[in-house]
RNA sequence: GGAGGCGUGGUGUAGCGGUUUAGCAUACAUGCCUGUCACGCAUGAGAUCGCGGGUUCGAAUCCCGUCGCCUCCGCCA
């Protein structure tokens, strides 16, 4: 039908007879001359229809409208001198067109699919996703998340990894998320669960001496929705057997390498940088910390302990007194360093603030401290001239999550944060458990089968909250890309583990039985890693949300409004399900 | 479960208590135009201002409720 993409021509093609077909993209009618933007996958090439040259093609030329579906014959020339659009790859040419075929004609479409228009309603563009989708971006976006799968695939099958499918159709398990859940018909009042992962699944593939897995795995949670949350989304699973933490790290930096190379033909830097879960804390407040630019956190508590300002003083006692330093920022005029001290407000820390000026130090808090103390706090901090030191004194957990986020926001909204960067780092050695405030006991971390480190076993019963795991996050700008471990394989580390988490045998035969029980027939040493696709492809093609990579996806609310989805059931298919409303 | 933002012709928006017969841009329709590329010009059609209730002499505008969308907190091993 075609015998060539609009996008592959160009200079070397003029002289040649083709026929293309695609998607009237734009029309500009003058009257004597016809030109239109014909859009497929490809790109985008320029038609042009004189009376002369088809006296048929130019009638139906003039009856063309955006999105009909057309195929063009005719001959490939050089535009004419000064005509060449820049802008379009095929700029420099344009198809003479002398025979003209609507294969198919259009409605007018409920937004402009031409214009880069991202500002179009968003709901708009799910229940029209078929026409959404047909604009470059969002078919670059697609490509890009098929580049990047082909190469994970090609990657890993290279490094001797296997592909292998686990069930949809499961169990739910306890602890995690909450699970989506299927009745069965077969066995009334008995459900199924679709999986929050293949957790279990690869690890008794591991059992079985596959040593190498991988999958391209779709997980469902059902939980509230975020810009980067799906209910259903992708994750890249992988696991190993006979590996230590080092070998997944590389394996998986390789294999970021070879992505980015494959999809984007970009560069990036391995290994990746390394900071433990209490540096990324202490540093950045966050264990997502975006390394893209600097604005660390500093500890403040001993240079302004005993200072005589209350305030400091209390803050010290409570937990401790940290701060960062914004260069540049003692010329900030006073409503900005305000308006600051407000978005902090909103963060939960009440801030100080310290403007490291030539004149002087000057701070509403000035007043309080001895120049001698205010010369420690500058040099403490590692404020230059011309720099703004933000303080903020208290617990632990609440300053340093508080001026974590003030940091990120301030590193966005004052432009410090370079877009074009990819920033990835590993954070590792996670606490094994942490406390729940909900459930009021200790739950794990990362999940129930995390080994916690050597070192750190005998600490498990005096002190359970201390020990660290065999654990890590791979964090790219500031995004939890995802989460791995090297898993218990020793059936009294893993009771050991069960019993701080509150399961005792029966319980935890009752729950993951199966595992346990696979565990006892010689099961390897073995861990992996999990990476969410989705998010990775979002800042491959610098997309804000996992929606703008995602063909299909749903509303913040859970909804979709192209299928109507989820919709109700009819009073026979609950019937044979075995299941009754009780709704108000 | 909680907080915030948004909802006005197809689309994107202005108007935020009365000279509004709801403005603009774009899309759409018709006509003109032989080198445009976000073509241009002219004419035209197109909106009970998300929905329901209230306040008021008067509501797109204020209040309450509700629905939808977006962002964030909780939640997401």
């Amino acid at each position: 039908m075609r015998t060539v993409f609009c996008g592959e021509l160009g200079l070397k093609h003029v002289g040649e007879r083709v026929t293309v077909c695609g998607w009237v993209n734009r029309r500009r009618d003058h009257g004597g001359v016809i030109f239109i933007d014909l859009r497929d996958r490809s790109g985008i090439l320029q038609l042009v229809f004189h009376p002369d040259a088809g006296r048929e093609a130019f009638r139906i030329a003039d009856s063309l409208r955006s999105e009909f579906v057309i195929r063009a014959s005719g001959t490939l020339v050089k535009r004419p001198e000064g005509r060449v659009n820049p802008k379009l790859s095929t700029g420099e040419v344009e198809l003479a067109v002398d025979d003209l075929t609507v294969l198919n004609p259009a409605k007018t479409p409920p937004f402009d699919l031409a214009e880069r228009v991202t500002d179009v309603d968003e709901s708009l563009r799910l229940k029209y996703r078929f026409l959404d989708l047909r604009r470059p971006e969002m078919q670059r976006n697609i490509i890009v998340r098929y580049k990047a799968t082909k190469a994970v695939r090609d990657f890993l099958d290279s490094e001797g990894f296997l592909e292998i499918e686990t069930p949809m159709l499961t169990r739910s398990t306890p602890e995690g998320a909450r699970d989506y859940v299927v009745p069965s018909r077969l066995e009334k009042g008995r459900f199924w669960a679709l999986p929050q992962s293949p957790q279990l699944f690869k690890q008794l593939l591991m059992v079985a001496g596959f040593e190498r897995y991988f999958q391209i795995a779709r997980c469902f949670r059902d939980e509230d929705l975020r810009a980067d949350r799906q209910p259903d989304f992708t994750q890249i699973d992988i696991e190993m057997s006979f590996v230590t933490q080092e070998d997944v790290l590389k394996t998986v930096e390789g294999m970021m390498a070879y992505i980015y190379k494959a999809a984007l033909g970009k560069t990036i830097q391995t290994p990746f940088p390394r900071l433990t879960y209490q540096e990324a804390i202490s540093s950045y407040g966050s264990d997502k910390p975006d390394l893209r630019f600097d604005m660390k956190i500093v500890e403040l508590t001993e240079s302004l302990r005993g200072a005589g300002f209350k305030a400091f003083d209390a803050g010290a006692e409570r937990g401790g007194i940290y701060g960062f330093v914004i260069p540049g920022g003692a010329l900030f005029s006073r409503s900005r360093i305000d308006g600051i001290v407000e978005l902090a407000k909103q963060h939960g820390i009440i801030t100080a603030w310290f403007a490291f000026r030539s004149e002087g130090i000057v701070s509403p808090v000035a007043k309080f401290l001895a120049p001698s103390r205010l010369n420690l706090l500058k040099e403490a901090c590692g404020a230059k001239e011309g720099d703004l030191l933000l303080v903020t004194a208290g617990s632990k957990q609440s300053s340093l999550t508080g001026l974590g986020a003030l940091r990120l926001e301030l590193g966005k909204t004052l432009g410090m944060v370079r877009e074009d960067l990819f920033k990835f780092c590993w954070v590792v050695d996670f606490p094994l458990f942490e406390y729940s405030e909900e459930e009021k006991r200790l739950v794990a971390m990362h999940h129930p089968f995390t080994s916690p480190k050597e070192e750190d076993l005998p600490l498990i019963e005096e002190r359970p909250e201390a020990v660290r795991a065999i654990c890590y996050d791979l964090v790219l700008n500031g995004v939890e890309l995802g989460s791995g471990s090297i898993r218990i394989h020793r059936r009294d580390v893993q009771e050991k583990v069960f019993k701080v988490l509150g399961l005792g045998p029966e319980e935890a035969k009752e729950k993951f039985g199966f595992l346990l029980d696979a565990f006892e027939y010689g099961a390897p040493p073995h861990g992996g890693i999990a990476l969410g696709l989705d998010r990775l492809v979002m800042l491959m093609v610098g997309a804000t949300t996992i929606r703008d990579v995602i063909a299909f996806p749903k509303t913040a609310s859970g909804s979709d409004p192209l299928t109507g989805a989820p919709a109700t059931l009819s009073e026979e298919r609950l019937k044979e399900l075995g299941l009754r409303l009780d709704i108000q």
